[in-house]
DNA sequence: GGTTACATTTGGATCGTTCCAATCAGCGGA
DNA sequence: TCCGCTGATTGGAACGATCCAAATGTAACC
């Protein structure tokens, strides 16, 4: 009996001070914490007591470290300031929170070098898995070279450019980009359109190469011509895209509708077509991509494409979590579905 | 000379692997990880040299275990799906990130219980410090409860119920509400107007009830009287302020101007002056508060108050390290310094 | 040659947990 | 009394790093 019941309050209670308050052995007192059935139930409820009376708290690191497990799923975002990107962030932790596991969060901000460094910097911390949307640019010698070949990868959103090391098996989740552009196209088209442009993005993302094929097959498909000014490249920002609005105009024919890279883009076109005098959603048609909080309240509200981000997250979480159960198991490529949300921007067009 | 050089692959390597490879001590080798000076230049580079060759990785979590030390934060969000606060992660993750800490994320979705689970959750990680955003309806006594009183806490942009149990110091970082909406007000007053009201946000809020009272201020202070219907109460989105516009015009005065609880119900209030036939700063003044994307692309550009949500990530990170470094100094509480940000939205009144 | 000084290196013990084989108490049956 | 059996409990050795006091080797000085 030390001077034990003073509390000093700082140090860390361990398994050793409950067991010796309890006269029992540290083992009987990690039993009691994992629940097992061997302990008996009268001393069961005495270590109980005395965890709780000292305010005992697990130390998982200890655990894993013994056990050799781990604990956490680590998530490498490019752009965690994204609306979608955070919703995706939202539901990635949720998923893998009820699997018992925490999330460990890493920014990049579109830098590979600063990608390199985060996995780096993450990888020490032992996590189960890695989640990862590329920086722009980023490859796969890098990324490996950063975080070895021992840790499950899941890649979200973007592929790597460079070869793929075989021996690392990396998992995929892409958003089905050229259907959804497709879709929306024929969207366009069955509301009686004929001259559609693809506006914005650029044409070095990959992302932005398979939305403009979604688009050209539909046009293809449906026998539609494709003149060369339809199809303007800016950055994905309103800004960039309002200031290009004037390119679709520049020659003849012009389009009356267009499937924008992604909602961003189509609000700075709204912008830019008001400036020009005609009415989004009335004079000329558009069409976004991502569904973001104010694609429904823009005016007219838009009609786009819905990834279902935070649904996204759990996905990618849960094939990550699959891959932990079977690290054998072939590596998956997944395309998640997009659907079409049709709002008011869409409008057939003008008989003018 | 075992079976070493095959190569399987599937094992982690440690500090014996290459101690036994390079015939050194285990020390020497974690000597030279941390870069001491102590050991000879030769040796150093034989054992980096065989610290790659391996593909050697630090295991941070046994080095945290053996120290007592640790390498991660814990950042607790209500509600990381809100750009606000996904701003915020962003801005802390940075910081903690170049503070050679990792970011362990939590997400609570306004739910005080699911609060208390992640609080749990995080802290068996043996985060070195917390930061936490409250989920409504939180209080102290539950998160003390989940957390203890050993593991430092900020609290971020909203106070807790409950007493505060005086031996748990935890630090603080909030918003300057009340100066920004007083701000806005007197901007709104020296612009010519007299009538202004403010519009949205439910009372029960510490943050509606902040910037409630920094109208309030204002108004007194320019000797302005406020009428009842004025004071309108809706839910913070869009779609709710919108319906709620007509309350404002229900009786006579009616007012020129609306000081607004946040963008998002200055962009509805927008969207509900429009379908009455009034042209949002033309007919109507109205301020907002966050600065969200949209409030610089709105018809028109909204006048708001800005809080650097990034920027507020950062310093809520270097609070947290600053209290790490200096255990025993008394608590902070810090505010934050809002910005009006004029845009178009808060004309003059027309002079009719 | 012996002593001291300096530069390097090293063998345990340790952090807080889990695993494993071994132990122990109690009891019924031979 | 001895044996085996079941149910509970336990001591030590891990996990992969760091710390510390002590050991080693080498050169320098008297």
């Amino acid at each position: 009996m030390a001077t034990e019941s003073t509390h000093p309050v700082h140090r860390k209670i361990t398994l050793n001070d409950i067991a010796r308050e309890c006269d029992v052995s540290r083992a009987t007192v990690s039993l009691v914490l994992r629940g097992s059935p061997l302990v008996n139930k009268h001393t069961r409820a005495r270590v109980e007591e005395e965890l709780r009376r000292q305010g005992y708290v697990y130390n998982r690191a200890a655990a894993n470290l013994r056990r050799r497990t781990s604990s956490s799923i680590a998530l490498v975002l490019n752009d965690l300031a994204n609306p979608f990107f955070a919703e995706f962030a939202a539901g990635v932790d949720a998923a893998v929170g009820d699997a018992g596991f925490v999330t460990l969060l890493g920014c990049t901000s579109e830098s590979s070098t600063r990608e390199q460094a985060v996995l780096g910097s993450l990888i020490e911390h032992g996590p189960a898995g890695i989640i990862l949307s590329p920086a722009e640019g980023s490859n796969a010698q890098q990324v490996l070279a950063a975080m070895g070949a021992q840790t499950p990868l899941l890649l979200f959103n973007r592929e790597l450019g460079g070869d793929l090391p075989e021996y690392a098996h990396w998992d995929l989740l892409m958003l089905d980009n050229q259907r959804g552009t497709r879709l929306a196209t024929e969207h366009l088209i069955a509301q009686g359109h004929r001259r559609i442009a693809f506006f914005g993005g650029h044409r070095d993302s990959s992302s932005c190469r398979q939305r403009h094929a979604g688009y050209a097959e539909a046009m293809q498909a449906a026998g539609l011509r494709i003149e060369p000014h339809w199809q303007v490249e800016c950055a994905p920002t309103r800004l960039d895209a309002a200031g290009q609005t004037a390119a679709l105009f520049a020659a003849e024919p012009a389009p009356t509708a267009a499937v924008c890279y992604n909602d961003a883009v189509a609000l700075g076109l709204m912008l830019g077509l008001n400036q020009r005098g005609l009415q989004p959603g009335r004079d000329f048609a558009l069409t976004g991509f991502d569904d973001i909080a104010e694609a429904s309240m823009s005016m007219p509200p838009l009609t786009t494409l819905t990834a279902a981000p935070r649904d996204r997250g759990r996905q990618a979480a849960e094939l990550l979590l699959q891959r932990l159960r079977e690290p054998a198991a072939s590596t998956r490529r997944t395309i998640a579905p997009v659907q079409l949300v049709i709002r008011e921007s869409s409008c057939p067009p003008t008989t003018a």
